[in-house]
DNA sequence: ATTCCCTCCTGCGCGC
DNA sequence: TGCGCGCAGGAGGGAA
């Protein structure tokens, strides 16, 4: 499930192995994704050197000499770098991206990510899904006071709210989940009764909480050199996410997983949430300090 | 405008 | 052992 740490270790994975090469062309064994791919992706391609990459949100904006890619890893979507003479590809490789004896290999099982060309006549920017993007987490802009005014006109509980995107991108339903835990907010809240002062907290979380996965995911950079890389997640680490039933590390009581409607939208939360219930909303002082892994 | 619900897709784990 | 079901989840889009 990658998410925003996940996306950026790919950035930089393939950035440090391929970055400033020239591209010697693209094999697409399969177009059928969230946008199709271009069959003819390697005579785009071809000869155009990779000058940087750029993440914004889950998206990445590949930059070559005339134009860009853009591609997103939608649910299980992931990119190795490969010697594509010497590893075969296996089922759900969708897409080689070639430069000399180094290869970006894209494979993606259930196909909701995309790899789409542009023109350089064209902005990434301005396609309407990136154009409309919430705000980076670590941008100056996310603030507790602007994330406050957004959220204002919104009831739904925070933890839909966050994974929106519209107020900031990036966070997934697991790093969702674990940020609101270390922020102590119950995931159930509406968003528009959330202070400003608890805000803070949950601004403060999200950066912890993805700042650690980096962290995590960039001891496997390496990993990107070898086909069998495994991903570097956080689940491992995670305090609530997937942990239904297993004692709460803060409390020990056992962490609840509610449900809304048809299973969608898990909502994982702890014991620690019925405290938070008793909580006055704006009653900052009773809110336990963060967590330190 | 906001919120709800469905869709895309495959792999996996569960119960029978 | 094998089969069917339901779940997982990012994001768009249409309906309410």
């Amino acid at each position: 499930m990658p998410e925003l740490p996940e996306v950026e270790i790919t950035r930089l994975g393939i950035l440090k192995r391929v970055g400033g090469r020239r591209c010697t062309g693209a094999v697409v064994r399969e177009t059928r994704f969230r946008k199709a791919a271009p069959a003819n992706l390697s005579e785009l391609l071809k000869g155009q050197c990779l000058r940087s990459i750029e993440r914004r949100g889950k998206y990445l904006i590949w930059s070559f000499d005339r134009g860009y890619i853009v591609s997103h890893l939608g649910m299980s979507g992931v990119m190795r770098i490969v010697d594509p003479k010497a590893t075969e590809p296996v089922k759900h490789d969708h897409i080689d991206i070639l430069f000399g004896d180094l290869a970006v290999r894209y494979h993606d099982p259930r196909r909701f990510g995309f790899l789409i060309w542009l023109p350089e006549s064209q902005d990434p920017h301005d396609l309407p899904e990136i154009a409309k993007l919430g705000e980076e987490p670590f941008s100056d802009d996310f603030t507790a006071d602007r994330l406050h005014s957004a959220l204002a006109n919104t009831s739904l509980p925070i933890k839909e709210a966050l994974l929106t995107g519209k107020y900031v991108v990036g966070v997934g339903n697991i790093y969702c989940s674990e940020s609101l835990f270390e922020a102590c907010i119950s995931p159930l809240t509406p968003a528009n009764k959330l202070s400003t002062k608890r805000l803070e907290r949950l601004v403060a979380a999200i950066r912890q909480v993805l700042t650690l996965s980096l962290q995590e995911g960039g001891s496997t950079l390496k990993d990107f050199v070898s086909a069998e890389g495994e991903q570097g997640y956080f689940t491992l680490n995670a305090k609530v996410y997937g942990k239904a039933g297993k004692p709460c590390s803060c409390c020990g009581r056992p962490i609840k997983k509610l449900f809304k409607t048809k299973g969608r939208h898990i909502f994982a939360v702890t014991a620690k949430e019925d405290i938070d219930v008793l909580l006055a909303i704006n009653d900052e002082d009773s809110i336990p300090p963060l967590q330190r892994p």
